[in-house]
DNA sequence: TGTTTTACGATGCGTTCGCATTGCAAAAAC
DNA sequence: GTTTTTGCAATGCGAACGCATCGTAAAACA
Protein backbone atom coordinates (compact mmCIF):
# COMPACT_ATOMS: atom_id res chain seq x y z
CA UNK A 1 0.00 0.00 0.00
CA UNK A 2 0.77 3.27 -0.24
CA UNK A 3 2.75 5.30 2.24
CA UNK A 4 0.18 5.26 5.85
CA UNK A 5 -0.85 8.37 6.00
CA UNK A 6 -2.27 10.57 9.37
CA UNK A 7 -6.21 9.22 8.77
CA UNK A 8 -7.39 11.94 11.53
CA UNK A 9 -4.83 14.66 10.17
CA UNK A 10 -6.60 13.96 6.59
CA UNK A 11 -10.13 14.42 8.08
CA UNK A 12 -9.41 17.43 9.97
CA UNK A 13 -7.60 19.06 7.07
CA UNK A 14 -10.82 18.37 5.04
CA UNK A 15 -12.73 19.48 7.52
CA UNK A 16 -10.57 22.70 7.52
CA UNK A 17 -11.48 22.97 3.75
CA UNK A 18 -15.75 22.76 4.80
CA UNK A 19 -15.20 25.10 7.34
CA UNK A 20 -14.04 27.53 5.21
CA UNK A 21 -16.45 27.02 1.99
CA UNK A 22 -18.94 27.50 5.28
CA UNK A 23 -17.63 31.26 6.36
CA UNK A 24 -16.85 32.69 2.63
CA UNK A 25 -20.49 31.31 1.07
CA UNK A 26 -22.75 29.54 3.32
CA UNK A 27 -23.96 25.38 4.15
CA UNK A 28 -25.58 25.10 0.77
CA UNK A 29 -22.29 25.94 -1.41
CA UNK A 30 -20.60 22.32 0.70
CA UNK A 31 -20.55 20.10 -2.04
CA UNK A 32 -17.72 17.65 -3.19
CA UNK A 33 -16.12 19.57 -5.83
CA UNK A 34 -16.36 22.58 -3.99
CA UNK A 35 -14.58 21.32 -0.93
CA UNK A 36 -12.35 19.11 -2.58
CA UNK A 37 -10.98 22.55 -5.03
CA UNK A 38 -10.47 24.37 -1.36
CA UNK A 39 -8.80 21.52 0.09
CA UNK A 40 -6.59 21.87 -2.63
CA UNK A 41 -7.55 17.88 -3.33
CA UNK A 42 -9.33 15.47 -5.51
CA UNK A 43 -12.94 14.50 -5.10
CA UNK A 44 -11.77 11.18 -4.71
CA UNK A 45 -9.85 11.57 -2.07
CA UNK A 46 -12.60 13.51 0.19
CA UNK A 47 -15.01 10.45 -0.68
CA UNK A 48 -11.96 8.49 0.45
CA UNK A 49 -12.40 10.09 3.92
CA UNK A 50 -16.08 10.71 3.89
CA UNK A 51 -18.60 8.45 2.79
CA UNK A 52 -21.18 11.10 2.27
CA UNK A 53 -21.27 15.16 2.55
CA UNK A 54 -23.45 14.35 5.33
CA UNK A 55 -21.19 13.13 7.56
CA UNK A 56 -18.43 15.81 6.05
CA UNK A 57 -20.29 18.17 7.54
CA UNK A 58 -21.19 16.44 11.03
CA UNK A 59 -17.32 16.37 11.35
CA UNK A 60 -16.80 20.25 10.49
CA UNK A 61 -19.39 20.93 13.37
CA UNK A 62 -17.49 18.95 15.78
CA UNK A 63 -14.27 20.70 14.64
CA UNK A 64 -15.45 24.09 15.20
CA UNK A 65 -17.38 22.98 18.15
CA UNK A 66 -14.03 21.56 19.61
CA UNK A 67 -11.97 24.83 18.39
CA UNK A 68 -14.32 27.04 20.18
CA UNK A 69 -14.40 25.25 22.94
CA UNK A 70 -10.20 25.00 23.13
CA UNK A 71 -10.20 29.15 22.62
CA UNK A 72 -12.34 29.26 25.47
CA UNK A 73 -10.31 26.42 27.50
CA UNK A 74 -7.73 28.90 26.76
CA UNK A 75 -8.98 31.58 29.07
CA UNK A 76 -8.08 32.20 32.57
CA UNK A 77 -8.05 34.82 34.77
CA UNK A 78 -8.35 34.76 38.90
CA UNK A 79 -10.84 37.22 39.14
CA UNK A 80 -14.22 36.18 38.05
CA UNK A 81 -15.97 39.21 36.72
CA UNK A 82 -12.64 39.28 34.42
CA UNK A 83 -12.83 35.71 33.98
CA UNK A 84 -16.56 35.86 32.98
CA UNK A 85 -16.00 39.15 31.01
CA UNK A 86 -13.12 37.31 28.95
CA UNK A 87 -14.92 34.17 27.76
CA UNK A 88 -18.21 36.66 26.64
CA UNK A 89 -15.73 38.45 24.66
CA UNK A 90 -13.88 35.04 23.37
CA UNK A 91 -17.87 33.73 21.62
CA UNK A 92 -17.56 37.12 19.74
CA UNK A 93 -16.02 37.23 16.49
CA UNK A 94 -13.65 39.73 17.77
CA UNK A 95 -10.31 37.77 17.48
CA UNK A 96 -9.20 36.47 13.86
CA UNK A 97 -9.39 33.07 15.06
CA UNK A 98 -13.01 33.98 16.21
CA UNK A 99 -13.96 35.93 13.22
CA UNK A 100 -12.66 32.82 10.99
CA UNK A 101 -15.02 30.16 12.79
CA UNK A 102 -18.10 32.72 14.25
CA UNK A 103 -19.75 32.88 10.69
CA UNK A 104 -19.43 28.73 10.85
CA UNK A 105 -21.22 28.34 13.65
CA UNK A 106 -23.77 30.84 12.57
CA UNK A 107 -24.73 28.89 9.80
CA UNK A 108 -25.22 25.75 11.71
CA UNK A 109 -26.86 27.51 14.27
CA UNK A 110 -29.79 28.39 11.51
CA UNK A 111 -29.35 24.83 10.15
CA UNK A 112 -30.50 23.56 13.68
CA UNK A 113 -33.74 25.12 13.12
CA UNK A 114 -34.70 22.88 10.53
CA UNK A 115 -32.73 19.71 11.23
CA UNK A 116 -33.58 18.34 14.97
CA UNK A 117 -29.89 16.31 14.85
CA UNK A 118 -27.71 19.33 15.22
CA UNK A 119 -29.92 20.36 17.93
CA UNK A 120 -28.47 17.58 20.28
CA UNK A 121 -25.16 18.86 20.65
CA UNK A 122 -25.84 22.14 20.61
CA UNK A 123 -28.13 21.82 23.34
CA UNK A 124 -25.41 20.18 25.40
CA UNK A 125 -22.83 23.10 24.43
CA UNK A 126 -25.35 25.59 25.72
CA UNK A 127 -26.27 23.64 29.04
CA UNK A 128 -22.44 23.46 29.67
CA UNK A 129 -22.21 27.08 29.13
CA UNK A 130 -25.68 28.33 30.79
CA UNK A 131 -23.77 25.95 34.21
CA UNK A 132 -20.71 27.78 34.24
CA UNK A 133 -21.77 31.39 33.75
CA UNK A 134 -24.08 30.65 36.82
CA UNK A 135 -20.95 29.85 38.80
CA UNK A 136 -19.09 32.68 37.66
CA UNK A 137 -22.03 35.09 38.38
CA UNK A 138 -22.68 33.51 41.61
CA UNK A 139 -18.67 33.88 42.45
CA UNK A 140 -18.96 37.78 41.84
CA UNK A 141 -22.47 38.38 42.98
CA UNK A 142 -24.06 35.69 45.20
CA UNK A 143 -27.34 35.47 45.31
CA UNK A 144 -30.36 36.24 42.93
CA UNK A 145 -31.01 33.85 40.38
CA UNK A 146 -27.96 32.70 38.29
CA UNK A 147 -29.30 30.80 36.09
CA UNK A 148 -31.41 33.14 34.46
CA UNK A 149 -29.11 36.18 34.63
CA UNK A 150 -26.47 33.12 33.12
CA UNK A 151 -29.57 32.23 30.39
CA UNK A 152 -30.14 36.14 29.57
CA UNK A 153 -26.03 36.80 29.38
CA UNK A 154 -26.02 34.05 27.16
CA UNK A 155 -29.11 34.91 24.62
CA UNK A 156 -27.71 38.26 24.54
CA UNK A 157 -24.00 37.17 23.42
CA UNK A 158 -25.35 34.96 20.84
CA UNK A 159 -27.68 37.61 19.43
CA UNK A 160 -24.51 40.21 19.60
CA UNK A 161 -22.18 37.55 17.93
CA UNK A 162 -24.53 37.65 14.76
CA UNK A 163 -25.05 41.14 14.98
CA UNK A 164 -21.59 41.61 14.54
CA UNK A 165 -21.38 38.90 11.58
CA UNK A 166 -23.60 40.92 9.70
CA UNK A 167 -22.15 44.11 10.64
CA UNK A 168 -24.71 45.82 12.13
CA UNK A 169 -22.58 46.39 15.63
CA UNK A 170 -18.64 47.52 15.30
CA UNK A 171 -16.56 45.06 17.45
CA UNK A 172 -15.74 48.22 19.59
CA UNK A 173 -19.45 48.62 20.19
CA UNK A 174 -20.20 44.69 20.96
CA UNK A 175 -17.11 44.94 23.71
CA UNK A 176 -18.86 48.06 25.15
CA UNK A 177 -22.33 46.33 25.03
CA UNK A 178 -20.84 43.29 26.53
CA UNK A 179 -19.54 45.52 29.34
CA UNK A 180 -22.43 47.42 29.91
CA UNK A 181 -24.52 44.42 29.84
CA UNK A 182 -22.28 42.91 32.54
CA UNK A 183 -22.27 45.57 34.46
CA UNK A 184 -26.42 45.64 34.68
CA UNK A 185 -25.96 41.86 35.96
CA UNK A 186 -23.18 41.81 38.24
CA UNK A 187 -24.59 44.42 40.49
CA UNK B 1 -55.84 36.67 -23.50
CA UNK B 2 -57.11 34.68 -20.26
CA UNK B 3 -58.72 36.46 -17.46
CA UNK B 4 -56.82 39.19 -16.13
CA UNK B 5 -55.64 37.75 -12.92
CA UNK B 6 -54.43 40.53 -9.68
CA UNK B 7 -50.64 40.19 -10.29
CA UNK B 8 -49.52 41.22 -7.18
CA UNK B 9 -51.63 37.99 -5.06
CA UNK B 10 -50.21 35.70 -7.36
CA UNK B 11 -46.87 36.74 -6.52
CA UNK B 12 -47.93 36.88 -3.05
CA UNK B 13 -49.00 33.46 -3.04
CA UNK B 14 -46.05 31.80 -3.99
CA UNK B 15 -44.20 33.66 -1.59
CA UNK B 16 -46.00 32.28 0.52
CA UNK B 17 -45.22 28.86 -0.21
CA UNK B 18 -41.31 29.79 -0.57
CA UNK B 19 -41.49 30.48 3.13
CA UNK B 20 -43.24 27.84 4.06
CA UNK B 21 -40.38 25.88 2.32
CA UNK B 22 -37.69 27.94 4.09
CA UNK B 23 -39.26 27.31 7.50
CA UNK B 24 -39.94 23.58 7.23
CA UNK B 25 -36.70 22.76 4.93
CA UNK B 26 -34.33 25.64 4.96
CA UNK B 27 -33.00 28.29 2.36
CA UNK B 28 -31.80 25.80 0.38
CA UNK B 29 -34.18 23.92 -0.10
CA UNK B 30 -36.06 26.92 -2.06
CA UNK B 31 -35.80 25.05 -5.33
CA UNK B 32 -38.58 26.79 -8.75
CA UNK B 33 -39.72 22.98 -8.60
CA UNK B 34 -40.16 22.86 -4.68
CA UNK B 35 -41.69 26.13 -4.93
CA UNK B 36 -44.38 25.34 -7.44
CA UNK B 37 -45.32 21.82 -5.79
CA UNK B 38 -45.62 23.42 -2.56
CA UNK B 39 -47.78 25.89 -4.07
CA UNK B 40 -49.53 23.68 -5.66
CA UNK B 41 -48.67 25.04 -8.76
CA UNK B 42 -47.07 24.67 -12.50
CA UNK B 43 -43.31 25.80 -12.48
CA UNK B 44 -43.98 28.13 -15.80
CA UNK B 45 -46.15 29.59 -13.71
CA UNK B 46 -43.83 30.65 -10.69
CA UNK B 47 -41.39 31.14 -13.36
CA UNK B 48 -43.71 33.66 -15.19
CA UNK B 49 -44.34 35.72 -12.21
CA UNK B 50 -40.22 35.81 -11.33
CA UNK B 51 -37.58 35.76 -13.69
CA UNK B 52 -35.11 34.16 -10.86
CA UNK B 53 -34.83 32.05 -7.95
CA UNK B 54 -32.65 35.06 -6.69
CA UNK B 55 -35.80 37.48 -7.05
CA UNK B 56 -37.81 34.92 -5.42
CA UNK B 57 -36.17 34.92 -2.56
CA UNK B 58 -35.92 38.56 -2.30
CA UNK B 59 -39.32 38.97 -2.64
CA UNK B 60 -40.02 36.37 0.14
CA UNK B 61 -37.91 38.37 2.28
CA UNK B 62 -39.62 41.58 1.83
CA UNK B 63 -43.28 39.72 2.33
CA UNK B 64 -41.52 38.25 5.82
CA UNK B 65 -40.23 41.78 6.34
CA UNK B 66 -43.71 43.45 5.75
CA UNK B 67 -45.37 40.45 7.93
CA UNK B 68 -43.33 41.18 10.68
CA UNK B 69 -43.98 44.70 10.56
CA UNK B 70 -47.54 44.46 10.48
CA UNK B 71 -47.53 42.26 13.62
CA UNK B 72 -45.66 44.84 15.46
CA UNK B 73 -48.06 47.91 14.24
CA UNK B 74 -50.47 45.55 15.49
CA UNK B 75 -49.53 46.35 18.94
CA UNK B 76 -50.40 49.19 21.15
CA UNK B 77 -50.81 50.36 24.68
CA UNK B 78 -50.68 53.62 26.28
CA UNK B 79 -47.99 52.16 29.13
CA UNK B 80 -44.87 52.75 27.38
CA UNK B 81 -43.51 49.67 29.69
CA UNK B 82 -45.82 47.85 28.94
CA UNK B 83 -45.50 48.72 25.28
CA UNK B 84 -41.85 47.71 24.72
CA UNK B 85 -42.56 44.32 26.85
CA UNK B 86 -45.15 43.59 24.23
CA UNK B 87 -43.39 44.45 20.87
CA UNK B 88 -39.85 43.21 22.46
CA UNK B 89 -42.76 39.24 23.18
CA UNK B 90 -43.91 40.03 19.45
CA UNK B 91 -40.37 39.57 18.15
CA UNK B 92 -40.13 35.88 19.90
CA UNK B 93 -41.81 32.79 18.30
CA UNK B 94 -44.42 32.67 20.76
CA UNK B 95 -47.55 33.02 19.12
CA UNK B 96 -48.89 30.99 15.76
CA UNK B 97 -47.99 33.51 13.39
CA UNK B 98 -44.53 34.82 14.47
CA UNK B 99 -43.47 31.01 14.99
CA UNK B 100 -44.27 30.80 11.62
CA UNK B 101 -42.28 34.19 10.81
CA UNK B 102 -39.47 33.18 12.80
CA UNK B 103 -38.24 30.43 10.79
CA UNK B 104 -37.69 32.49 7.97
CA UNK B 105 -36.18 34.86 9.77
CA UNK B 106 -33.36 33.23 11.08
CA UNK B 107 -32.81 31.57 8.07
CA UNK B 108 -32.17 35.01 5.84
CA UNK B 109 -30.64 35.93 9.47
CA UNK B 110 -28.04 33.55 8.88
CA UNK B 111 -27.74 34.02 4.77
CA UNK B 112 -26.74 37.76 5.30
CA UNK B 113 -23.55 36.46 7.35
CA UNK B 114 -22.05 35.26 3.48
CA UNK B 115 -24.40 37.67 1.35
CA UNK B 116 -23.79 41.16 2.09
CA UNK B 117 -26.80 42.48 0.01
CA UNK B 118 -29.20 40.81 2.50
CA UNK B 119 -27.65 43.30 5.36
CA UNK B 120 -28.88 47.00 3.72
CA UNK B 121 -32.64 45.86 4.17
CA UNK B 122 -31.97 44.35 7.72
CA UNK B 123 -29.62 47.11 8.95
CA UNK B 124 -32.36 49.95 7.94
CA UNK B 125 -35.16 47.56 9.99
CA UNK B 126 -32.54 46.95 12.68
CA UNK B 127 -31.86 50.88 13.07
CA UNK B 128 -35.74 51.73 13.44
CA UNK B 129 -35.90 49.28 15.92
CA UNK B 130 -33.32 50.51 18.03
CA UNK B 131 -34.35 54.23 17.28
CA UNK B 132 -38.04 53.11 18.66
CA UNK B 133 -36.49 51.07 21.87
CA UNK B 134 -34.73 54.11 22.92
CA UNK B 135 -37.59 56.15 22.48
CA UNK B 136 -39.63 53.73 24.98
CA UNK B 137 -36.45 53.31 27.19
CA UNK B 138 -35.96 57.00 27.71
CA UNK B 139 -40.52 57.19 27.88
CA UNK B 140 -40.13 54.79 30.91
CA UNK B 141 -36.27 56.05 32.20
CA UNK B 142 -34.93 59.24 31.54
CA UNK B 143 -31.17 59.45 31.33
CA UNK B 144 -28.78 57.02 31.23
CA UNK B 145 -27.91 55.53 27.53
CA UNK B 146 -31.00 54.28 25.75
CA UNK B 147 -29.28 53.75 22.84
CA UNK B 148 -27.03 51.63 24.15
CA UNK B 149 -29.71 49.71 26.37
CA UNK B 150 -32.12 49.24 23.24
CA UNK B 151 -28.70 47.96 21.14
CA UNK B 152 -28.35 45.30 23.92
CA UNK B 153 -31.98 44.62 24.09
CA UNK B 154 -32.04 43.88 20.43
CA UNK B 155 -29.28 41.64 20.55
CA UNK B 156 -30.77 39.92 23.95
CA UNK B 157 -34.28 39.22 21.74
CA UNK B 158 -32.04 38.36 18.43
CA UNK B 159 -30.64 35.54 20.59
CA UNK B 160 -33.21 34.53 22.59
CA UNK B 161 -35.53 34.34 18.83
CA UNK B 162 -32.81 31.69 17.97
CA UNK B 163 -32.51 29.59 21.11
CA UNK B 164 -36.22 29.28 21.23
CA UNK B 165 -36.79 28.08 17.83
CA UNK B 166 -33.76 25.53 18.52
CA UNK B 167 -35.68 24.30 21.34
CA UNK B 168 -32.87 25.83 23.99
CA UNK B 169 -35.51 27.72 25.76
CA UNK B 170 -39.08 27.40 26.22
CA UNK B 171 -41.88 29.85 25.07
CA UNK B 172 -42.21 30.49 29.00
CA UNK B 173 -38.58 30.57 29.80
CA UNK B 174 -38.37 32.59 27.20
CA UNK B 175 -41.08 35.32 28.44
CA UNK B 176 -39.64 35.19 31.72
CA UNK B 177 -36.21 36.22 30.58
CA UNK B 178 -37.78 39.21 28.65
CA UNK B 179 -39.33 40.30 31.95
CA UNK B 180 -36.31 39.64 33.76
CA UNK B 181 -34.12 41.25 31.54
CA UNK B 182 -36.62 44.64 31.22
CA UNK B 183 -37.06 44.90 35.01
CA UNK B 184 -32.60 44.96 34.68
CA UNK B 185 -32.87 48.06 31.89
CA UNK B 186 -35.89 50.32 33.57
CA UNK B 187 -34.69 50.31 36.72
C1' DT C 1 9.92 -11.85 -4.24
C1' DG C 2 5.35 -12.30 -4.52
C1' DT C 3 0.99 -11.04 -2.52
C1' DT C 4 -2.04 -8.32 -0.38
C1' DT C 5 -3.82 -4.17 1.15
C1' DT C 6 -4.17 0.77 1.25
C1' DA C 7 -4.92 5.39 -0.66
C1' DC C 8 -6.33 7.37 -3.76
C1' DG C 9 -7.40 9.45 -9.10
C1' DA C 10 -10.51 9.08 -12.69
C1' DT C 11 -14.66 8.32 -14.73
C1' DG C 12 -19.45 7.48 -15.25
C1' DC C 13 -24.39 7.46 -13.98
C1' DG C 14 -28.78 9.06 -12.66
C1' DT C 15 -30.89 13.02 -10.59
C1' DT C 16 -31.92 17.70 -9.86
C1' DC C 17 -31.11 22.18 -10.77
C1' DG C 18 -32.07 27.12 -13.12
C1' DC C 19 -33.45 28.91 -17.03
C1' DA C 20 -34.83 29.38 -22.08
C1' DT C 21 -37.96 28.19 -25.45
C1' DT C 22 -42.20 26.92 -27.52
C1' DG C 23 -46.96 26.39 -27.97
C1' DC C 24 -51.58 27.37 -27.09
C1' DA C 25 -56.17 28.43 -25.10
C1' DA C 26 -58.78 32.13 -23.84
C1' DA C 27 -60.28 36.69 -23.06
C1' DA C 28 -59.70 41.42 -24.03
C1' DA C 29 -59.55 44.86 -27.76
C1' DC C 30 -61.13 46.30 -31.95
C1' DG D 1 -65.72 38.17 -35.91
C1' DT D 2 -61.13 38.92 -36.17
C1' DT D 3 -56.97 40.12 -34.08
C1' DT D 4 -54.04 40.65 -30.46
C1' DT D 5 -52.33 40.00 -26.11
C1' DT D 6 -51.97 37.60 -21.79
C1' DG D 7 -51.21 33.68 -18.65
C1' DC D 8 -49.62 30.02 -18.37
C1' DA D 9 -48.13 24.53 -19.28
C1' DA D 10 -44.75 21.74 -21.29
C1' DT D 11 -40.49 20.56 -22.74
C1' DG D 12 -35.62 20.80 -23.44
C1' DC D 13 -30.83 21.82 -22.25
C1' DG D 14 -26.43 22.35 -20.10
C1' DA D 15 -24.44 22.43 -15.59
C1' DA D 16 -23.78 20.74 -11.08
C1' DC D 17 -24.86 17.51 -7.90
C1' DG D 18 -24.00 12.89 -4.76
C1' DC D 19 -22.41 8.68 -5.14
C1' DA D 20 -20.72 4.16 -7.16
C1' DT D 21 -17.30 1.98 -9.58
C1' DC D 22 -12.98 0.88 -11.51
C1' DG D 23 -8.12 1.12 -12.08
C1' DT D 24 -3.56 1.63 -10.25
C1' DA D 25 0.84 2.95 -7.88
C1' DA D 26 2.99 1.76 -3.90
C1' DA D 27 4.04 0.25 0.71
C1' DA D 28 3.34 -3.30 4.03
C1' DC D 29 3.42 -8.19 4.76
C1' DA D 30 4.42 -13.09 3.78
Amino acid sequence: MPKQVDHDERRRQIGDAVCRVIAARGLNAVSLRHVAAEAGVSMGRVQHYFATVDEMLMFAFDLISERVAARLGAVHSDDPAKYLRAILLELLPLSPDARAEAPVLAAFLAQAVVEPRLGVPLHEGNEQMVAWLAGMITAVRPGGDPKRDAMALLAFVDGLMLQVLIGQVTPEAAEDLVDHQLSRVLT
